[in-house]
Parts: structure tokens; C-alpha cells; sequence
DNA sequence: CGGCGTACTGGCAACGTTGTCAATCGCTCC
DNA sequence: GGAGCGATTGACAACGTTGCCAGTACGCCG
């Protein structure tokens, strides 16, 4: 059948090129002359085979190297597919590379695997991948959402694959979602500076299209409200996307006419920025930056963080889908994750 | 058909309790009044569909909530999965999300996805994951080696599903590997610190199991012994598994009798730790650490890193594994990526 | 006006597996 | 000594989809 040479002449390498096609069930019961079924309860390790044909098919097994097909099993006994989406915005950011490892971990314990894609923030890119992971009829899905509008998973939750938002919530879609205290955590900031008797405090954010920047800017303003203070739109800086932007906002809120004495700073990125450039000038004002980060104590300067576990996050997400996947259904929850404030230097 | 109640009663809460099937072509046939095969061709986009029956088929298809099951179409039609899998240490791991971002980026450009897991650096653990990788049937595996015998892949990689492995040869199996060129950097590294007088040099490693760490820890010896320097088996420290053991190790060779005046360091959670130790006492010990990291100049000590390109690392492999995919049998090849060295005072 | 190519549609088998059910065999139990 | 049970095995259909092929209707050529 095959127009190859003699196997036994074949190097040590494997041979991809081989048009070998994959051994079935079939092919395995044809050589250890028994039938498909007790092919399938050997693999399977059902009861009731006899040992010596267990040691038959499994002979057979190994000798034309036949590996079951997942998707046959599946397909057939209409089970789970062992298998959950997450959609986030990027993988190669570390505050989701660490959700994707706690959710890989939880799923781990579910014996699940995780298939994980990237929206990189377009809904329809986000909408796509969804509904692909939909058709491959994952358990379930785990998204940080990227467009507001996620109606139309409202026919997937009904046909049984659950869905939990994590970190941002759904747009037009009751379901789970597990973000954090993003308000609370940023007056706990601003607070923390208006104690110290700080007045003129410069916010920095990404994009008030984001959630959570929308949330951390809500959260400063209001504190600031509540103190009295009218914010100064000059002390707002939107917009500020990487760590050079954000040191050269702050230089030019320092060269300003009337420079703040404290910035907050609403993610990591910024908040390196914010630091280079305060060190460089030897620049005695405070900073205070949402999310903390692994080497942030070591900075040059130090500098308060709000900090939040990003682990439990994935976490507690993945936990919630699996409850749902098992068959919770109870009405779904929105659980908020605290913030706690590590003060360190000034 | 259904005993359900009025669907527009419904709640705007997805009913995740609702036992539906999902419903299938042949639901949509019968909805659309037409064959199940004309359902198929409408939904594939096939030629020779009239007008008003697609029109029919899409208004079904929305209905029910029709979603095509990706594994029935793989099965029947024998085609891919649109799927790799990837299976590193971690993936909280900065190293390896970077890997696995690249990898995804490649991925989705030939429209896969990607399914990853982690080893945990247990060969079992490794290898379960892998045959589990193979079952589901993905196009092609990327593998960070955690065990030194790959034998089990051969039948594999005959049966035709390609595999790449990356920063760490495969064991047993010669198939496609892209490496680092750890010997050279640590070679670069030492020789840096030759230049510059030292004669003491300290190396601080994680475990000379893992291959990475090994081959720098090779490379270092094998330019010491280049210029004449007799290795002082005191000076190497193994089993330093994270920044504060580093640290620890730091202290405790810089109270010895005879100190190091330099450190080598072979990865940089080390590096992290002898950076610590240095700058608190105000060491004038150099330093050279392996792999450089996002905030490797902010640190508050300047020191030299060998640096690398970690997405590079990811995208070759990937590009290698999707020529693999697409047919390509040539021999296996290994790849070897340049390290530099990035001097930052001493 | 017969033949033929093109547009369009559906029936049927098959992908590789498992659930259901029936059949067989050897015993034990009244 | 036959009913009954547990152990063991296999035939067959089905999961949801697509490939293959047959069939219809239409228009156009010669």
C-alpha cells in the first residue's frame, strides 16, 4: 500500500512525510482480533474484559501506536469537551499572563485545558474568537471584555456553555463577573495624599474608554470631591499610554506654572514612567500608582502602591465557571476584589 | 415541540438552567424547509445555493441559535483542528507568557489557536499533557522540554502531527529546536568581567539539571579556564532559586575570606537578589546577570545584562512548526539565537 | 428537437467513537 | 435440574457534519 522502503531501514529521526494515516479503533481490533467495542473498553478502562484480551488490544495499542480521537469521543457521547476559553486583551501583559496562570491553574484541578486568545481590545476581533471557541464547543468561557455589547452570547449561556467576565464588566449580558474595587482603591490613594496634606494631585491615566481607568479616575475625582477640592482639568492627563509618555506629562506638569505636589498614577506603566522622571529631577513630590508590581521596591524612588491580588482574580473567575460548568444555576453574581494600600516612603 | 412558555417572557438574563439541546442542522433544515446538505453549503459559504434559500437557511440559523460543532466538521471532513498546543514550565512565568504571546501572534496569523499548559518541570506531568495534546488532535506541538526522554512523540510525529521544541533540546527525538546561545552569552559575560580585571568571579545558578542553566554555567567555566583562571569551587553556588536565597548567597560569599570582586548571575530572578544585596551594602562588586528584564535599568544599581530576544525565541519556533504543518519534510534543523551583551556601568 | 453544459438540490454514506441491547457462558441457588 | 445471575463480548445505531454522486430544471447550441 505504502510506496516506502523497509521501516526497518528508516533513520532514527521520525519521518514526518510519511502519508501514514492514523490507526482507529477498527485497526486496533482487526490485530488483536477482537471487536471495536472491547477496543473501547480496554482504552477506556472499563469492567468486564477479560485480561487476556485487555493485554491483546493493548498490544495492538502500542504496536500500530494508535492514540483515541478526543473529538469521535466527544462528538459521540455528547460529554464535555475538557476544554475553557479565555479571551483577554494580550498575553504577553504580565497582569494577564498571571490571570491566565491562575485560571490555568484552577482548570488544572478540573483536569480542563485552557485555550486562551487575544483581542487585542477590537470587539469584533473579541466577537469572533468568542464564537470560534463557541463552535469548538469549549465548557466555557472566560473573557475580559473589549466591546460593550456582548448580547449576543445570550444564546450560547442558553444552550449551556456559562460565561464569567472578568476584570471589566459585560455590556447588555446579565451574567457572573469578578472585577476589582477600582473606585475604592483610587480614593484610598487620594485620600492617602490628602492626609499628608497634599492639594494639587496630577492624575495620569491610559484611556478613560478602558473600565477600570474610567473606574480609577471616577474613584480620585470623587475623593478629591469629598475634600472639597475642585479638580483643575490642567491636573488630568489622559491619554498617557507607555512609560515615556507618562515621564514626559510629568515633566511638563513639574515645568508648569503651578505644579502638583502628588500624582496618581492609574496603571504600572505610568507609574514607571512617573518615577523615572521624578528621580531624575530629584523631585521631592509624592506618587501614589494603582497595581503594584514585582520589582516596585526596588525602584529608585519609593513610592505608595494600591495593590490587589491578581492571582485571585483569575481565580475566582475560574472557580465561578466551574460551579456554573457543574450545573450552578443560581442567579448570577458580581463579586468586587479589595484593594489594599502599601504605603512605602513618600 | 418544546414545553416551554412564551420565549418572549422571557427574562433578559440569560436562563442558563434551560435544558436545551443545541440545535443542529437538521433543525435548521427542517426550520428552513430544506436539506440538511443545502444548511451545510449556506453555512460554509458554498456556490450554487439560490438567493432566497440562503435567505431562508441565515433567518433559521439566527432563530435557533444555530452554531455550526466544530468537532463533527474536523472529524468528518478529516481536516485540522485550527489548534497547537503549547507546553512550558508556567505561565505566570514573564519568560514563557512572552513565548506564549509570540507564539500566539504567529498562530493566529495562520488562523489557529492555541491551547497551552504547564509542565510544572514534571516529565510525567509533561508527557501526560502532550499525548492528552495529541488526542484532541491540534495541528502541531510547541514544547518547552521538562523531561529528557521524548521517545514517546516519535509515533507521534510519524502519525504527522509536527513538533517543535524551544529553549531546550528535545531528548531522544531529533526534531526541530530552537535554542538560545546560552555558552556564548555566558561566555561574552565572563570575559566582560576579564576584561575589566577581575579574576574572582562568583556564579550563582539556579540547578544544574536545567539545561539552560547548565550550558551558562559551562560557558562561564569554559572562558574562565580560557584565561588561565582555575575555577574556586567556592565560587559557584548552586540551587539558587530565588531572589532572596540570592541575596542570602551574595552576603554570605562577600563575607567570606577571600570574596569575589564580580558576579555572574544565570537568570535574572537571581540577578534580582544579588542586585538587593550589593546596593544595600554599597558593594563595588560587578555584576553580569543572564537575561535582561523590563525594569533591569530602573534598578537602583546599574549592572550588565546578557540580553535576548525572548518573542523571537517564540515566533521562530512557531514559524517553524506551521512550515512543518504546511508539508514542509526537510531534515529537522536546530536554531541557535544570538545573545548581546548590554554593558550598564559595573 | 435532441443533446449537453450549468445551476442547483438532496440522499446516502462515512468520519471514529460510544451507548444500548442482545447473546453467550459458567455457575449458584433453590 | 432449570431458573437466575454475573461476567463477558459483540452487533448496531447514533453523535453532527461533509464528500460523493445522482437528479432536476433550465438555457443554448447545432
Amino acid at each position: 500500500m505504502a510506496k516506502r522502503t523497509d521501516p526497518a531501514t528508516e533513520p532514527e529521526a521520525a519521518a514526518p512525510g510519511r502519508p501514514a494515516r492514523r490507526p482507529t479503533m477498527v485497526d486496533v481490533a482487526d490485530r488483536a482480533g477482537v471487536s471495536v467495542k472491547t477496543v473501547s473498553r480496554v482504552v477506556n478502562n472499563a469492567p468486564y474484559v477479560r485480561q487476556d484480551l485487555v493485554d491483546r488490544v493493548l498490544a495492538a495499542v502500542t504496536e500500530l501506536g494508535y492514540r483515541s480521537n478526543g473529538l469521535a469521543r466527544t462528538l459521540r457521547s455528547g460529554g464535555a469537551t475538557s476544554t475553557i476559553g479565555l479571551v483577554i486583551e494580550e498575553i504577553g501583559n504580565p497582569f494577564y499572563a498571571t490571570v491566565a496562570a491562575a485560571v490555568a491553574e484552577v482548570a488544572s484541578t478540573h483536569g480542563t485545558m485552557l485555550l486562551t486568545a487575544s483581542s487585542e481590545e477590537d470587539p469584533q476581533r473579541e466577537q469572533d474568537l468568542l464564537l470560534d471557541l463557541c463552535s469548538r464547543r469549549v465548557d466555557g468561557l472566560l473573557v475580559v471584555p473589549a466591546g460593550f455589547d456582548h448580547t449576543f452570547l445570550r444564546v450560547e449561556v442558553e444552550m449551556g456553555t456559562p460565561v464569567v467576565f472578568l476584570d471589566r464588566p459585560a455590556g447588555g449580558l446579565l451574567a457572573d463577573t469578578v472585577l476589582l474595587d477600582n473606585r475604592g482603591g483610587a480614593e484610598a490613594g487620594i485620600r492617602h495624599l490628602l492626609a499628608r496634606g497634599h492639594r494639587r494631585i496630577a492624575t495620569l491615566l491610559d484611556s478613560t474608554a478602558v473600565y477600570t481607568m474610567a473606574e480609577r479616575l471616577g474613584g480620585a475625582q470623587h475623593a478629591l470631591a469629598e475634600a472639597g477640592i475642585t479638580g483643575d482639568p490642567a491636573l488630568i492627563r489622559d491619554g498617557v499610554a507607555d512609560p515615556d509618555t507618562a515621564a514626559h506629562v510629568t515633566a511638563d506638569l513639574l515645568d508648569s506654572a503651578d505644579p502638583p505636589t502628588a500624582f496618581f498614577s492609574t496603571n504600572n506603566r505610568i507609574t514607571v514612567g512617573v518615577v523615572r522622571e521624578l528621580w531624575r529631577r530629584g523631585s521631592d513630590a509624592a506618587l501614589v500608582g494603582f497595581d503594584d508590581f514585582e520589582l516596585s521596591h526596588l525602584m529608585p524612588r519609593p513610592f505608595t502602591v494600591i495593590r490587589y491580588d491578581t492571582r485571585e482574580l483569575g481565580r475566582q473567575a475560574a472557580r465561578l465557571l466551574f460551579q456554573r460548568i457543574d450545573g450552578d444555576d443560581s442567579p448570577p453574581t458580581t463579586t468586587v476584589l479589595p484593594t489594599r494600600l502599601v504605603e512605602r516612603g513618600l
